[in-house]
DNA sequence: TTGTAGGCGTTATCAT
DNA sequence: ATGATAACGCCTACAA
């Protein structure tokens, strides 16, 4: 069964091929008369336009493109919500989306608009300094950042509020009545991939430290394994003082440094504070349930493509570039101490 | 910067378009004087070819399309490996990949083939009797299953082969020495959507444990959180005799089952054998590290891409329907009782 | 309100 | 070995 045209329709319809068109787009006053006649042949015929015309013709695809870290970060198990969340808001505005893995690094950008394969680019797991930013601020297709460089070149990027997260974590620390805060710190491969938001946490953890008078200490790099949590709460607790109290930044790590703290017999909650910065699904499943700082990614990625379409709508003048962040949210659980 | 065609190309070097096709497609003969002054054409400009003119005038979109269960599946996280195996083969191949999410059911399957968006469609989360095959068997491009419904419609299907998987845990723990093992089952939500494996998998094991002559017992629903675990290991433990064996073939509960038979002070390696089904990656991260039988994400996806592509070659005479099974390994890690 | 026709950028069938 | 030249299916001025 070969697919049907707008030909067809338009025969059975006994109407013009470009009335069909105008009836499908509503780029023109069609009589009620005609429009259901076309209507029923459409039916008939369950007739669907040809992607691949349309695009041609309309020079719009209709497709997102999304450019993900598979391979090269760490944390891929946080991705899936990302990668829901814009899949969900695409079909909401009649677009799909063309999944791209980021090991061909700058190629897969230069793929996407080279060859017209999508309407607009999504880019995550941006480093502080991306060497496929150039590519993407000269891109003849407009790109939007998931995370923040350094130098977004006017692209426009969308990030959770690292800041904020340091300075709602260290608020909490305080509140408990910690005069000290160990930050454990990121694996050393997400170091030196340059992430971006870990410079931004950490200078606001010291900031906020500073401005509340505490002592703030760091531990990094700190891999994300059990041997890893184990080495770095070791470290942490021998320089945490008599009532220690650990930031876990790295969303991965959260439930290693909880269970690494168990086995020792320190427990969160009872003999130390525990703030991770994580989703709150992830919060949810240590035991105890870890008092966290969400990183909202459903929320990033759809004020993401908010933007995105906002921008795809306004014909695309003026590459509206600008920062927005995304505020996170702490909620306490089991982990933090009473105050004395 | 507007995109140049292959017309520019063309003029450059001087050649005719028909001629540039050629040199991209190889399906001509070249003058090694012509390809060269094409190739340094096609360099200068940066040239590639427009997608939707090419599917337009080729009928081939270079695209797969992949059909994922997000909203509607429990077991999302155990998704990205396929994801990742399946975008990864597609690009060896030249191809892409359009993903699309399963919440239109149906209408995914209708709009990737009727709009002409790919050549092939994977589908993944096949339910015992899925509504979506009929359309998948109607439908104008292939599709490959993975996941096994109860009638493939001379679909192709891969799936991991459940029932050696069962025979393998069973295997295990009577190597152990248990002459009893109690299955924990899967979530309601699972066994109601009716995922095939489930029965595949459950049928081998009660056949399996019979033929060893030690006696089957099963827990079922196990709700996947921490009360579904407790609930599960507590009534599991109730009737699993003295030296109790476990069996847990839903991967995502199995960190939940460790860690709530630790909780108990019944640890697995000394009081009890734990055997569970997931992923190796899965199975280093409990404590102790379960001995498992893998799910092999990755080899099921790269087994479908190549039927899939292997077909698409083969100019798709003859829907190649057949059951393809990939063989679970079995690692003994730490939660196997030494035989006494 | 509707029809006509040219063009979008490739591929592939004729010729030469 | 290479060049014209029809499709491919749709969109959208321009006409009527």
């Amino acid at each position: 069964m070969a697919a049907f045209t707008s030909r067809d329709v338009a025969r059975l319809a006994g109407v013009s091929q470009s009335t069909v068109s105008y009836v499908m787009s509503g780029r023109r006053p069609i009589s009620a008369d005609t429009r259901k006649r076309v209507q029923a042949a459409i039916d008939q015929l369950t007739y669907q336009p040809n992607a691949g015309a349309r695009a041609l013709a309309s020079q719009r695809t209709q497709v997102v493109g999304l450019v993900v870290p598979f391979g090269t970060a760490g944390d891929t198990t946080a991705l899936l919500p990302f990668i829901e969340t814009i899949a969900g808001c695409a079909r909401a505005e009649d677009h799909d989306v063309l999944l791209v893995t980021d090991n061909e690094g700058t190629a897969a950008l230069t793929r996407l608009a080279g060859r017209s394969l999508c309407d607009a680019i999504v880019l995550m797991n941006i480093a502080a300094a991306d060497a496929r930013l150039p590519v993407a601020a000269a891109s003849r297709v407009p790109v939007i950042l998931i995370g923040i460089p350094d130098d977004p070149q006017g692209l426009p990027c969308v990030d959770l509020d690292y800041p904020e997260a340091a300075r709602l974590s260290v608020a909490e620390v305080v509140a408990a009545g910690h005069d000290r805060v160990v930050v454990l710190g990121w694996s050393a491969e997400e170091i030196a991939r340059g992430a971006n938001y870990v410079g931004r946490f950490e200078r606001a953890a010291v900031e906020a430290a500073a401005a509340a008078g505490v002592e703030h200490l760091a531990v990094s790099p700190v891999e994300v394994s059990r041997e890893g949590a184990r080495a770095a709460v070791a470290e942490a607790l021998r320089i945490g003082g008599p009532r220690p109290a650990l930031l876990v930044p790295a969303s991965s790590a959260v439930p290693w440094v909880v269970q690494a703290l168990t086995e020792r017999g320190v427990l969160p909650g009872r003999d130390v504070t525990v703030v991770g910065l994580c989703t709150d699904a992830v919060a949810m499943t240590t035991v105890p349930p870890v008092t966290n700082v969400s990183t909202e990614p459903r929320d990033v990625s759809a004020r993401a493509m908010q933007i995105l379409f906002r921008h795809l709508e306004r014909g695309r003048e003026g590459p509206a570039g600008g920062v927005e962040l995304v505020a996170p949210r702490l909620t306490r659980r089991e982990t933090t101490l009473a105050a004395p």
